[in-house]
DNA sequence: AGGTTCGAGTTTTTT
DNA sequence: ACTCGAACCT
């Protein structure tokens, strides 16, 4: 479900064209539309159409300006809103010129511009991009050498500032010397060392594709320029939710045409403990004397009693710019607070209700959604609707990435394609176990350490560590030549036999993650792992192995439409590979046609619609969480947030409590959110669910039923369509722990054990 | 060397 | 309640 899919402004007659791109448009829209030169903002409420004056504008630009499509540069918040506005884009303009567009979120533009730079800046190719785990282990490491307690600086807290500093662009230096206290002081040190780490890991983390890419445009003006003259049109969406150094790029890329085009909504500003400032939008206009502003505040999305207590709610931040939003909607139903007993009723009484929407009013799974501020309440949540045969998708396209078993075959990966990256090596170098001990490899770090060299090398030279005995020595050769194995069959040759691949004989990067996934024992680890005895963790291990198989036909195909002869070889593919890995976000596994109930953070609802939407924990400590209470501006923040969600909702709201909330196994009273008492009464049902016993039913119920009635929608026996392994027979299904494994037998690729919630099955009648 | 147990910290939100 | 790491045992 995206912005206006389902909402169509009606025609104004005094101002109608011919245009079929712009008659449909209201005045305000049209005028954002058809600006072409200049800096524009974009103020748009929720549902105000936003997405479709972007994607008409840059249709515009390209079939009626004439403006080359290579020219435009649109920047998304997330991977998916790129993709559904570079899909929406295509329906309006050619298919060659929608291919020539892009449009991407900024880190990918930043990962692909440093890749394209890369020697400029004295970046080997091969750099591994780290996320929160990986910086955590090298925020370790560093506090580690630096000999300082992790109980007085959790990595965690370290890392944030460090983040907070890259994301106002103040490096690792600057930060020493801005430091007065002790706890900065310290801060600073570890910085250094970090940064040390990174370097010498040839790794950057997310906040450094940033970073790196403003150093680049500032260093080389040749660059700059290239780049200026390369996106003379350039849009950014969700300008509020931009930080310092997204700021910096965006103005330096728009710095030389001054075409940029910032849409956003300051009421929608929720990413502040992330570096995001909200000035930047506040401030487009003084940053931008001459810039033209739209203000688009007609909802097409909500009810008149949803719009109203959006309204009422956000009118209670003190720090804003006054905007009306209004609706020619109808005026719907009251919105739904409901209070519960604990967390299983709230999630069983949404469920009933769900199903009562479903059964009742024929309305489709996949327009309901349930939002919430922390990720740990989507847990029960899943338990009801699993228990209750609904099908549902949660947004955590990250959480894959997560598990141990794939952060370790993505770590073997990042191995071969950057030899000197020691965190991922850490992670694999005894895993499985292959005989090399913690005190191994405590010498290996020493040595690299006392002789400055990088710590790969002792794979191939083990004798030089003398201190360790003959059979660990063997064991590192022996890995040392694994490692060179595939980076030989990947074509990442050592100096001296620089391999140039041939595509025709070279192996594919499915075949490569196969090969290296049995050769690494992690296949046969998992198969042997007797705290898996469904092998889920096996399974899953096969779902890398599609995911390759999937990401090298897209990539191929990309690169074949872009209309060159160029077969991409193994290594170009494996590097694409391990950056799209790294760059997934949560909500980017969302699917709007699939027929599911979406479970979602209240950050990954931003810029979603649907129906019906159900927000749970609308308890103080909840929301607003805990973290924020004291302060004015973070309670403003959660505010916010509550906004997003509320005007997600288009038809019906369901806001919920519960009167006690098991938190660490401990059962709480919990206190209903100060927000209810800042919503008008008049747009109100109030509904005590525990007077009733329907949730008491619910639970009898669900509990019978526990079974699953999910393993129902795909009997044993019934044939169903897997998008790499194709047609298939399902052999046996149960329901554990969190997952619903499948045992498919497939007409071409065996017999495979499949979990539902990843493998992409379609039930074949 | 490798597995097991016990204790601590964990939960804010994410590219 | 659950996961991760460190000490401890085989």
């Amino acid at each position: 479900m995206t912005e206006q899919e389902l909402s169509n402004p009606p025609t104004d007659p005094d101002t109608h064209t011919d245009d079929p791109l712009l008659d449909d448009l209201t005045p305000p829209q049209r005028e954002a539309v058809t600006h072409v030169d200049g800096p524009m903002l974009v103020i748009a409420g929720p549902g105000s159409g936003k997405t479709r004056v972007i994607t008409r504008r840059v249709a515009h630009l390209v079939t009626r300006v004439g403006i080359p499509p290579w020219q435009v540069l649109a920047i998304t918040f997330t991977n998916k809103a790129a993709g559904e506005m570079h899909q929406r884009t295509a329906e309006l303009v050619t298919e060659r010129q929608a291919r020539a567009l892009t449009v991407c979120t900024f880190h990918s533009l930043c990962a692909r511009i440093l890749r394209q730079y890369a020697e400029r800046l004295g970046l080997p190719p091969g750099y591994s991009i780290y996320d929160t785990s990986d910086q955590k282990r090298a925020i370790k490491q560093a506090l580690n050498d630096l000999e300082i307690n992790t109980k007085n600086f959790p990595p965690g807290g370290v890392l944030s500032s460090i983040s907070n500093a890259k994301n106002e662009l103040i490096d690792a230096e600057a930060y020493a010397e801005l430091a007065g206290d002790f706890y900065s002081r310290t801060i600073a040190k570890i910085y250094t060392k970090y940064t040390q780490i990174l370097d010498r890991n040839n790794a950057l983390d997310f906040d450094d594709l940033l970073l790196k890419t403003v150093s680049l445009l500032r260093e080389h003006p040749d660059v700059l320029k290239e780049l200026q003259d390369r996106y003379q049109y350039v849009m950014i969406d969700e300008y509020q939710d931009t930080n310092h150094a997204q700021f910096m790029i965006a103005n330096a890329l728009a710095g030389r045409h001054k075409n940029l085009c910032a849409t956003g909504d300051p009421d929608q500003s929720i990413y502040g403990w992330r570096g995001a400032n909200i000035k930047n939008i506040l401030d487009f206009e003084s940053h931008n004397p001459d810039a033209k502003v739209v203000r688009l505040e007609q909802n097409y999305r909500s009810t008149k009693c949803i719009l109203a207590l959006a309204d009422a709610l956000i009118k209670n931040n003190a720090k804003r710019k006054h905007k009306d939003l209004w609706t020619d909607n109808d005026r719907g139903e009251p919105v739904q607070t409901v209070t519960c007993r604990d967390e299983r009723h709230e999630a069983n009484w949404v469920v009933e209700e769900f199903r009562r929407l479903h059964d009742d009013d024929n309305l489709p799974w996949g327009q309901m959604a349930v939002f919430y501020r922390i990720n740990s309440l989507s847990r029960v949540m899943e338990d009801a609707l699993r228990d209750a045969g609904i099908p549902y998708q949660i947004a955590r396209g990250t959480a894959f990435y997560e598990r141990a078993e794939i952060k370790n075959a993505v770590a073997y990966l990042r191995c071969v394609v950057n030899p000197a990256d020691e965190v991922s090596l850490m992670r694999i170098i005894n895993t499985p176990t292959r005989g090399i001990s913690d005190k191994t490899v405590k010498a290996m770090q020493a040595y690299a350490l006392a002789n400055n060299v990088q710590i790969d090398t002792l794979l191939g030279d083990p004798l030089k560590l003398t201190v360790v005995n003959t059979r660990a020595q063997t064991a590192l050769a022996k890995f040392g030549k694994l490692l060179d194995t595939w980076r030989h069959a990947a074509g990442f040759g050592t100096e001296e036999t620089t391999v140039v691949d041939d595509p025709i004989t070279s192996l594919s990067l499915r075949g490569f993650v196969e090969d290296m996934l049995r050769q690494s024992g992690l296949e046969d680890a998992c198969r042997n792992d007797k705290s898996d005895p469904d092998h889920e963790r096996l399974a899953n291990l096969g779902e890398l192995v599609s995911s390759a198989q999937q990401f090298e036909q897209d990539f191929e195909l990309e690169l074949e439409l872009d209309g060159g002869d160029h077969t991409p070889s193994l290594s170009e593919k494996l590097l694409a590979f391990l950056e799209r890995i790294s760059l997934v976000s949560d909500v980017d596994a969302v699917d709007p046609d699939q027929g599911a109930v979406t479970l979602m953070t209240l950050h990954a609802a931003k810029g979603l619609e649907y129906p019906t939407v159900a927000m749970i924990g609308v308890e103080d400590g909840l929301l607003p969480h805990e973290r924020a209470n004291a302060d004015q501006q973070e309670l403003e923040e959660e505010r916010r947030l509550c906004f997003v969600g509320v005007t997600r909702a288009m038809k019906k709201l369901y806001l919920t409590h519960a009167r006690y909330r098991t938190v660490f196994g401990q059962s709480n009273v919990t206190i209903p959110s100060r927000f209810f008492r800042e919503m008008p009464e008049d747009c109100i049902t109030e509904i005590d669910a525990c007077d009733d016993d329907t949730g008491e039913l619910a639970d009898s119920l669900s509990q019978r039923s526990l079974a699953g009635r999910e393993a129902m929608l795909y009997p044993s026996g019934s044939l169903v369509r897997h998008p790499q392994f194709g047609l298939g027979r399902v052999i046996d299904i149960h329901p554990t722990g969190s997952h619903t494994r499948a045992r498919i037998a497939f007409n071409t690729s065996g017999t495979k054990t499949l979990i539902l919630q990843y493998a992409r099955l379609e039930r074949v009648e």
